[in-house]
RNA sequence: GGGGGUGUAGCUCAGUCGGUUAGAGCGCUGGCCUGUCACGCCAGAGGUCGCGGGUUCGAGCCCCGUCACUCCCGCCA
């Protein structure tokens, strides 16, 4: 296989006796005015050619940086080189050289020499793009992820990857020195039949089962608890069959999931903070990130102040209640509803009194378009307040709204009247899009906070059914006492979220590993003992043999890098993510399968009627 | 599953009130050019105006349908 002697290929050039690495010397981010004089060794992507006819600069790209190298028509490589298309892969061999003082390039770390060419090899020739990877042009996304590998190649793309890799590490770094430790939990695993919908595989092994992909470690983690390892963490693929968004990656995404046992919610929130705020600090390029301990903003009051259980705290506006202010008066259509069971909250615009009637009406239409019946508001002027409401309001009433809001002279206030759901959830987007038209959003700056005391359960509108407001293994505020005894609408459990900025970074809660208390709660959720050991089995046996309490959470860590990178989309910070259909364009997933191995899965295919579709869908690029 | 937006050259876009041969920049091809770094200059090729139907003397433009992408709602314990 191989010689146990140095091979000497004749035509390796050689520096000062030694002979050259087969690729490179030197990376092409590397080369200092320092180096000049002596030889080098470049390998890489041509970026840019700037060609004059008898003398040819090519910017050579490669991972670590650009180097300018040059070569003019005196020599033999020149033809080879002018021929080369941008993107082809060659390594140059020559000269290092400072560069006159009037030639230099500071925007380049290389800028202050140039390799002198002597010698080239096309390693790899590019066809001509269908992107470029020079230059800073927008492409539609469906051609990016279709040549990912193109896009990865540009800056800014390069940079996420590698700011996503430092990120992990350093997540992974700041838990370990938390004392947590890292697990693997498995891929293949059981259908969880509470929340999303799960990807499943079929097994061969055993005719009509499947295998599911987790949607997280939730269990397992606990598991690990109940086995004594104390504290949890894995950097964890999750999946879930949902539709995408613009800040959630459909199919799957990664969470820094870990649990810890013997703690109070207190301390999941110490252990946490430190880690989210080091990385911010660290990755935040000088973006200022809230002190820990974060603040902690109950769930009622968030959905109060904020309209919104996740707050974006960057916002300034705080919404209030004014039902009072408006029950029994002479604006008609608010009170007549309020009558029938609605609210009203009030959302202050502060300054936004000397803005003109269109302004008021193009956020009446707006409010018209988002399905809201309108959207009334009041403008606060010196003494006294104006608008198509006040008028039919009397002064006390006015001076409620007032002190309520906190408006003053040269204020608006705006108001939504709903039912309670309706009109919080309403009153939170009103509030973002007064705040984007105020333009009053704090900058360069990371908001955290906590919403804590999220009820333990919900009613279904619909079916009129008590349902699980979110992890039905969290623990009930009270435990047993308070399931047997409370109103469940009116039970909180220990579940909390964190947030940034406004975004969901993740979800977490103290664990209900009691048995007696987890059939309770499933009882008033409506499913039976048998239900809940059919389903929740392996756990709850678990649970039968001594569980310490334990708690934790899981951040997104796609979220964490989106924020940290300022990037609008989730895409932007995952290196092959599929698109909003959940299609890999660039593998070509997901993919028909040969019909024997539908066979030994013990599958026949029962499809919808064809949809007719482009003439180049789903199909993968030419190979080259 | 539902709603909005977009779709014109390989790419980014312009295209007037519905009117003759659909334009620009980048890229591509050829020519010129020895200090550029988004090199410059000249020339050229390149179009199923997403697709199908309709209105009209005439459609890139108006109407209906459809497909693709995207954003949002639903969904995401």
């Amino acid at each position: 296989m191989c010689s146990y002697r140095p091979i000497s290929l004749p035509n390796e050039p050689k520096e000062e006796g030694f002979s050259m690495h087969q690729y490179r010397t030197h990376n092409c981010g590397q080369l200092r005015l320092s180096d000049a004089g002596s030889a080098a060794r470049l390998s890489g992507w041509v970026h840019r050619k700037r060609d004059h006819g008898n003398l040819l600069f090519v910017d050579l790209r490669d991972h670590y940086g650009v180097t300018q190298c040059v070569v003019d028509v005196s020599s033999p490589v020149f033809q080879t080189l002018e021929a080369a298309r941008p993107e082809s892969v060659i390594r140059v061999t020559g000269k290092v050289v400072g560069r006159s003082p009037e030639t230099v390039n500071s925007k380049l770390p290389t800028g202050e020499i140039e390799v002198q060419i002597q010698e080239v090899e096309i390693l790899s020739t590019a066809d001509v793009l269908p992107m470029q990877v020079a230059g800073d042009q927008e492409y539609p996304e469906d051609m990016r992820l279709r040549y990912r590998y193109l896009d990865l190649r540009r800056e800014k793309v390069h940079a996420n990857m590698l700011l996503r890799s430092k990120v992990i590490q350093s997540l992974r770094q700041r838990m370990i020195d938390q004392g947590f430790v890292e697990y693997q939990t498995p891929i293949l695993t059981a259908s969880s039949p509470e929340g999303a919908r799960d990807y499943l595989v079929p097994s061969r092994l055993h005719p009509g089962k499947f295998y599911a992909l987790p949607q997280a470690p939730q269990q397992f983690k606990q598991l690990l608890m109940v086995a004594g390892f104390d504290r949890y963490f894995q950097i964890a693929p999750c999946f879930r069959d949902e539709a995408g968004r613009a800040d959630r990656s459909p199919g799957e995404f990664y969470q820094l999931d870990f649990e810890m046992s013997f703690v109070t919610q207190d301390d999941v929130f110490n252990a946490i903070e430190p880690v989210l705020h080091g990385v911010f600090e660290e990755f935040g390029g000088g973006r200022a990130v809230t002190p820990y301990p974060f603040p902690r903003i109950a769930y009622d009051d968030a959905m109060l102040k904020y309209g919104s259980d996740k707050p974006d705290l960057r916002n300034p506006l705080i919404i209030s209640d004014v039902t009072e202010a408006f029950r029994g008066s002479n604006f008609g259509i608010f009170a007549k509803n309020i009558d029938k069971g609605a609210i009203v909250r009030a959302i202050p615009a502060p300054g936004a009194g000397d803005r003109p009637r269109s302004f008021f009406d193009k956020l009446n239409d707006w409010a018209r378009s988002e399905g809201a019946a309108g959207l009334g508001y009041i403008i606060f002027a010196e003494g006294e307040a104006k608008g198509p409401i006040a008028k039919n309001l009397d002064a006390d009433r006015i001076a409620m709204i007032a002190q309520a809001t906190g408006a003053k002279p040269g204020d608006a206030v705006f108001f939504v009247c709903d039912r309670k759901p309706v009109a919080e959830k309403f009153a939170g987007t009103v509030r973002t899009r007064i705040c984007n038209e105020l333009d009053l959003l704090e900058k360069d700056v990371f908001k955290f906070c906590w919403t804590v005391d999220f009820p333990m359960y919900e009613l279904n509108e619909e079916t009129n059914q008590i349902e699980f407001s979110h992890n039905p293994f969290s623990m009930p505020q009270g435990g047993l006492e308070a399931l047997e005894t409370m109103n469940p609408l009116e039970i909180k459990a220990f579940q909390y979220d964190i947030v940034c900025n406004g975004v969901e970074l993740s979800s977490g809660a103290i664990r209900n590993h009691r048995p007696d208390i987890m059939y309770k709660a499933f009882e008033i959720a409506g499913y039976d003992k048998e239900h809940v050991e059919e389903h929740f089995g392996g756990m709850l046996n678990a649970f039968k043999f001594g569980a310490p309490p334990h708690g934790g959470s899981a951040p997104g860590v796609d979220r964490i890098v989106m924020l940290l990178a300022d990037e609008p989309n989730i895409r932007e910070v995952i290196l092959f993510p599929m698109n909003q259909q959940a299609q890999d364009l660039l593998m070509g997933s997901p993919a028909e399968v040969a019909p024997e191995r539908l066979r030994e899965l013990h599958l026949k295919l029962h499809l919808p009627q064809a949809k007719k579709t482009g003439p180049d869908a789903g199909s993968a690029p030419q190979g080259s």
